[in-house]
DNA sequence: ATTTAAATATAAACATGTTCATGTTTATTG
DNA sequence: CAATAAACATGAACATGTTTATATTTAAAT
């Protein structure tokens, strides 16, 4: 395999690596806030300003960190999903996927949730927000399948849904991430019920139940 | 009436009122981050280090300034809901009040969205935290209604559903701000389309079409 | 009224994210 | 290879949120 990298290219391609480790290293130990960039820069062996040339700011750091785990993560959780299963079944499966990865360090989740927020301005923010549009494209492909199948109704709208469930998901993530001594199958499965609300509908039985 | 607070209550008081309206008024102008402490103590005519004997931090200053317009936009918004409307109608009508608040400085509501995540830690964090148990309450007593009505599932678990609501109402408000150019009305549609989903369900209407 | 103590106020100091002026390294050109 | 330019790297400077040590003001006590 041809070495196509200029000398330039493999020192900068270096530096963000060594970059990137130190973040997550000094994230994951400390959390966003209270790991300081001084830190970050003497870790990764490279000046303070020079972090600021591979990062656009320091919320730019986090997700240069975390991109790639949530790349994988949408990956995992939706090649996961047992297409013979019923729709609850598969957005369960996908979504417990979420709980679980947000378990392995809670503090720094709630940091990642809080940052995302309006998160446009960023080097890493595009690629974030195509992670983000990703997942939510997943959803919609489950719920066209089940269209397609004829299990759920012909004139639902699979965008709307697909946004609606990620909202669900989304928001059930941040509140759970907020109660202390939790799991993350209490997560899942009160994202469950809501699950089954949405697909089973609020209407009164009282007709269906006079047959 | 009688004059009960002391001479040095009232210094306190006067100078909270200061810190507030400053506030207030540089976080409208500026925005959250590009108002500045100094600015804002500046304006006030206190020092800088006594902002912080009456706010926790710069966020706590944003929730002095911001939960006593959220607190009236609660009431309001449950207020207006006409108790003879479909609920969908009613809230419809409730969110509303939501969009058109929050369109008022998008920029400051973005910031506000930004801000809330996981605050739990300031002075003011627990009156606001009442404010959105408050609003939640507020949508649950609506699904109550309805249920008493036998106008939605009886099984249907009040609580869980007003939860989502609200995390729909939320989420779609902070993808609505993330859109340049639109209107109030424009979120209030997407919103509504997604409780025309919830009320109704995604269940196959084969069955029923087949009567 | 004076003294004392507690509460309140603040300027200066500090911590940390970010930028800037300058220096260094790498690539290119003659 | 020497000279030049472009890209890259960085310590120092700056901006701003926050804390601390100190001073001032108010209330209470004798």
């Amino acid at each position: 395999m041809m070495e196509k990298l200029s000398l330039r290219e493999r020192n900068k391609h270096e530096k963000l690596l060594r970059i990137k480790v130190a973040s997550e290293q000094l994230f994951m130990e400390q959390g966003f806030d209270a790991a300081t960039t001084r830190q970050i820069a003497e870790r990764a062996q490279v000046g303070l300003a020079t972090l600021f040339l591979y990062a656009s700011d320091k919320r730019d750091l986090l997700f240069l960190v975390c991109n790639d785990a949530l790349e994988q993560l949408a990956e995992d959780a939706f090649d996961d999903t047992p297409a013979d299963a019923s729709l609850l079944g598969q957005l369960t499966v996908a979504c417990r996927h979420f709980f679980i990865h947000y378990a392995k360090n809670r503090q720094l989740s709630r940091d990642l949730l809080r940052e995302l927020t309006f998160y446009t301005t960023g080097k890493q923010s595009e690629r974030f927000q195509q992670i983000r549009a990703r997942n939510i494209s997943k959803i919609r492909e489950i719920i066209v399948r089940e269209k397609q199948m004829r299990r759920i109704d012909a004139a639902a709208d699979c965008d709307l849904v697909a946004q609606m469930i990620f909202y669900l998901l989304a928001a059930e993530l941040r509140h759970w991430l907020s109660i202390e001594g939790t799991t993350p199958e209490a997560g899942v499965q009160q994202l469950r019920r809501m699950l089954e609300v949405l697909i089973d509908g609020l209407q009164s039985n009282d007709g269906a139940a006079a047959l």
